[in-house]
DNA sequence: CCTCATTACGGGAACCGTAACGATC
DNA sequence: GATCGTTACGGTTCCCGTAATGAGG
């Protein structure tokens, strides 16, 4: 109930690391300081009492942990995209609707299953990163 | 790329209030004062330009809004903690395997698929909750 | 009146940048 | 010696608690 002892704002540091390969180049994306990355990625490698970089010459690779952190942090970022995005649509009236759907129903046989509940002016787009597609329209009902 | 505008530490003060269902439990739960939680809660909608409670009586409740971020925060904290233990099953040396697997496939036989990658005293788990199933061992090889 | 939630404000912790250092190419 | 990463230290921001106020039952 209290996973707070995750700081997010040291994970955010380590993806970014993770994606450009160097703390260099992350610490020019998120307009920082080399040190404050260094330290904060220290930071978060001792609260998971865990090394997520290895040194490898000047450079750093991530190690096995690391890499299965990145894959949550991925999911975790993306996720926190997609929440903006959702309450942004609740600002503009516009709401999202997703739907779930095996793989073994092809996508035009699921439209036209979906047909008698859509209406028109609703934008549908099949989203298959998560296995789900979702569909918006102007207003509910 | 840099998704710092949403604070995940507000965030989780939405989420405990959300689950609690008051911001005088939230704060019980999360051994901090009332007052904290509220304004960092008022950062949060006006950092995401929507209200995320409606006052109702001397009460919160939800907004649909609210309803949807409660969703994602769901989710995102469920993917902290897991990450953490991801991490610590590296650090005792034991690895996590997840395979991916379509509902056509039956359990007994996605395990008799796997059996000649499987080794002795590995720990299999069907974790239905993402779709996914996950296996772990204790070491790699 | 009692409880819940919201502002106002001061102390303190965490974050971040400047600087100096070690290591690798 | 040029570049990348780490450690040391001081300033600033943000967070958090005490106190005072308003609102609902």
């Amino acid at each position: 109930m209290t996973p707070d002892d995750l700081n997010f704002r040291h994970l955010l540091y380590f993806w970014a690391v993770a994606k450009e390969g160097s703390i260099t180049r992350a610490a020019e994306r998120l307009n920082l300081s080399v040190q404050t990355i260094s330290t904060q990625l220290g930071m978060l490698e001792q609260q998971l009492g865990q090394a997520l970089f290895a040194p490898q010459g000047r450079s750093l690779v991530l190690t096995e942990a690391g890499r299965a952190a990145l894959d949550y942090a991925d999911q975790i970022f993306l996720l926190g995209e997609r929440l903006r995005h959702a309450v942004a649509d609740h600002a503009s009236g516009r709401r999202r609707f997703a739907v779930g759907r095996s793989e073994a129903v092809p996508k035009l046989v699921a439209f036209r299953l979906l047909q008698p509940v859509l209406r028109r002016r609703c934008r549908c787009a099949w989203n298959a990163s998560k296995a789900m597609s979702s569909t918006r329209w102007p207003n509910w009902r």
